[in-house]
This record gives C-alpha cells, sequence and structure tokens, in this order.
DNA sequence: GTCTATAACCTGATAGAC
DNA sequence: GTCTATCAGGTTATAGAC
C-alpha cells in the first residue's frame, strides 16, 4: 500500500543519497521538522532545497505522500536500535540505562527539533501513523525486566509506567521547550548542549533512585 | 496596543458570559488548542461554537487577532499563581513542592491539550508571544530559593536549573504525549487521569531526593 | 527530468441585505 | 447583531513545452 518510491525505479542497486529525490526529501524533513505539516508550505520545501517546486508532485505526488514518508523515518529514528539496548543480556541495568540516556540526547542534539515535531503529530493524528512505527512491544522477558524487578522487588510500590514517563520526559522535555528555556535562563546553544550533556550523568542516577525509592522495602515500613 | 474588545462597549459593567464574543471565544479556544494555530479554520472555529463565520470577523477583526487573544489567556494560565506560591514564608520546600504540583495538575487534568499547544507554539513563535507573558523572574530572596540553598548547600553540584526542568517535565511531559501513553499501555483517559493523580505525592518525593543527591555532601566523599 | 504557466481549490475577510 | 454571497489572495497540483 505504501512505497517510498512513487516513480519508477532509476535501475541502479544502490540509492543514490545525492539524487534530487534524495534532495527533496532531506529539504522536506527539515522544513517539515522545524514548521509541522499545516505551517508547511510545498514552497517552502522547494526553496530551502533550490528547486522548482513542480518536482516535489512529480517524485513524491502530494504534500502528504512526502510528509508520510519523511515522518514515518523520524518516527523511526525515536525507537531505533532501543530495543536492542534493553534486551542485551550483557549489560547491567545500569548499564543500559546509562547507554539509553546518552542514546538518546545524542540524537536529540542532532535532532533537537524532533520533539516538538513528534509531540505535534501525536495530537494532530492520535492513531494515524502511530501504529505504523515499529514499536515493537518488549518480550516479558526482556533483560531490563527482569533487572528491574530484582532492583525493585517483585511488587514495588509504583508502576514502572511511572519511571519510564519520567525517564523519557527528563530527556526529551527540554528539548521540545529548548527556545522558551534559553530565552529565560538567557542560555545560548552552545550552553544548552552543555547543560544536556551533564544530563547523560544525572538522568541514570536519578532514574536508579526512583527505582529504589518504589522497591518492596518501603522506608515508612 | 492591544485589546481584548475591538468593537464597542456592551454598556453592561460585567461581562456577559453567555454573549456571543463569549461563546466564541470559548470555541476558539478549544479548537486552537486542539489543532494549534496554522491547523485551525476560521470556519472550524464558527461551527464548533454553531454561529456564521463572518461573526468571528466581526468581533475580532482577525483570525490572528482571536489567537493572540486566546493564546494570552491559556499562556496566563501556566503561570497563574505560581509566583505567589514559590514566595510564601509561610510554607516548607516541601509543602512547596506538594502545593505546586498538585497545581498543575489539577490544571493540566482540565485543560490536556494545553502542553501539546504550548510547545508548538513554542516553536511556531520562539520570541514572539513569550514576553507578553508575566513570567516575572523571582527576586533573588525568594522564599524558595532560601529554602533550596539550606537543603542543597550553599554549593551543590548541580544546577538548579536541572531540577526545575526535571519538576516541570515529569507534570507536563505526560500530557503532550497522552495519546501515544494512553495507546502503548492501553490506558483509557480514567486510568490515565487516575495515574497523574498518583504523580501528585510522587514527584514532590522524587525532587526532593534529586535536590538531596545534588547537596553539597556527596554521597561518594 | 526539469521548467513555465495555469488550473483548481481553499481560506480569510468583507459588503450589504435583513 | 447576524446572515448570505462573494471577493481577493494564496496554495497545491497538473499540463505541456523543453
Amino acid at each position: 500500500m505504501f512505497s517510498p518510491n512513487l516513480h519508477h525505479d532509476t535501475g541502479d542497486a544502490m540509492t543514490d543519497d545525492f539524487s534530487t529525490e534524495q534532495k527533496i526529501k532531506q529539504a522536506a524533513q527539515r522544513v517539515f521538522l522545524k514548521k509541522g505539516y499545516a505551517a508547511t508550505r510545498t514552497r517552502d520545501i522547494a526553496e530551502e532545497a533550490g528547486f522548482n517546486p513542480a518536482l516535489l508532485n512529480y517524485y513524491f505526488r502530494s504534500k502528504e505522500k512526502l510528509f508520510e514518508i519523511v515522518m514515518l523515518e523520524n518516527m523511526q529514528m525515536f525507537v531505533a536500535g532501543v530495543v536492542g539496548i534493553l534486551t542485551d543480556d550483557a549489560t547491567t541495568l545500569r548499564q543500559k540505562l546509562h547507554i539509553l540516556v546518552s542514546h538518546y540526547i545524542d540524537m536529540l542534539q542532532a535532532n533537537p527539533d524532533l520533539p516538538a515535531f513528534m509531540i505535534g503529530e501525536i495530537r494532530d493524528n492520535p492513531d494515524g501513523l502511530m501504529e505504523k512505527i515499529g514499536f515493537s512491544k518488549l518480550p516479558p522477558d526482556a533483560s531490563i525486566l527482569m533487572q528491574w524487578r530484582t532492583l525493585a522487588g517483585e511488587n514495588g510500590t509504583f508502576k514502572p509506567t511511572h519511571i519510564m514517563m519520567n525517564l523519557i520526559a527528563m530527556v526529551v522535555f527540554p528539548f521540545a521547550t529548548a527556545p522558551l528555556i534559553r530565552s529565560r535562563t538567557a542560555m545560548d546553544r552552545t550552553a544548552f548542549s552543555a547543560l544536556m550533556e551533564e544530563r547523560k550523568e544525572l538522568i541514570p542516577m536519578w532514574i536508579e533512585q526512583m527505582i529504589l525509592a518504589g522497591a518492596t522495602t518501603n522506608p515508612k515500613s
């Protein structure tokens, strides 16, 4: 039903990253990411890529089709590699947290507009593209879940969902609100980046504390 | 330069909440909040309010003017009352955290679309309406800052900015991503609300831990 | 494959009757 | 104050020349 290349194949086995099609896709990625779907005009994309607006329709048929492609790739960026990290039997829980947080912060430093874009899309298209993404659920015996239970005890006092929320929130939210944070604290882009680098060490530490705070052995008892 | 009522006064002293003007504003609030500025058509607002599209221009002259008004009120919701909480000499730090978190969660339970809306606007209009908001900086001797220093020691190992980020992130982020969270965890709206109610107790606890973890007395020493 | 010209459509805003 | 009808402007998409 869905094909990334709507037009005929080039005949070349390898995909040429400098082809017009690729350039348009990359330009679209940048513009959609910065402004969102509704606020983006196809002319913006053509201008950004330095091409004629008609080429967009030649290669991708419509703005919407192009958006779906870019969208899908952006979403996959969010989940790429994560399952591998979480199911690795060779790493400790502490190591997993470190690797996961570093992985995400690095990715977001390179793509700082991604969080706001995703949040906008989640809103505009609640059930639309959400399923298309390979957000495959973890198997119940995934390494991280076993380790989690060991640390928190079988009957931790609050749900893992809370901790997951916190982990993602602490990593992603600062990027989503970066313009506001920077203007409020008079940080420039470099200072903000440095702050996020600090968080690579801090967030895993905080998360570990949270897991312990919810462990079976309640401080009050 | 900016006046909420562009047309002549009604002559009535009290503002009638059921006037056409008010109804349009409320409908606009709902639609803008759900879809953002760019994706909203003036016809959507008229339909939502059950009125003729022409009335929007009659009362507010343009879509943009109407948006500014609604926007401003939304943003003020975010900061309303917070300074008062943070500078109250009669409450402990722990109490302040509790009150602040409860205050925000209550407000967001009533306005769950607000976070995604704000994030979208921060992106689309980085420096535009940000200053109009009464985001008045705290005085350096604000009660909460003194109490913070007492708890963390004068030279806490990491910046208060981190903790502030975490506090806001843990409260706001779940709402910004609620549709995704609910679909991923098979929660209905009620279950999600209940989860956020739990967080009224949990977040202040976590934050306190974080402050202690960054206190002058380092666990390692 | 790429460009120019233009069609087809949509959206915000206004004029004028009631 | 509210409605109908319509305009002006801008946007996506296509037809057809090169």
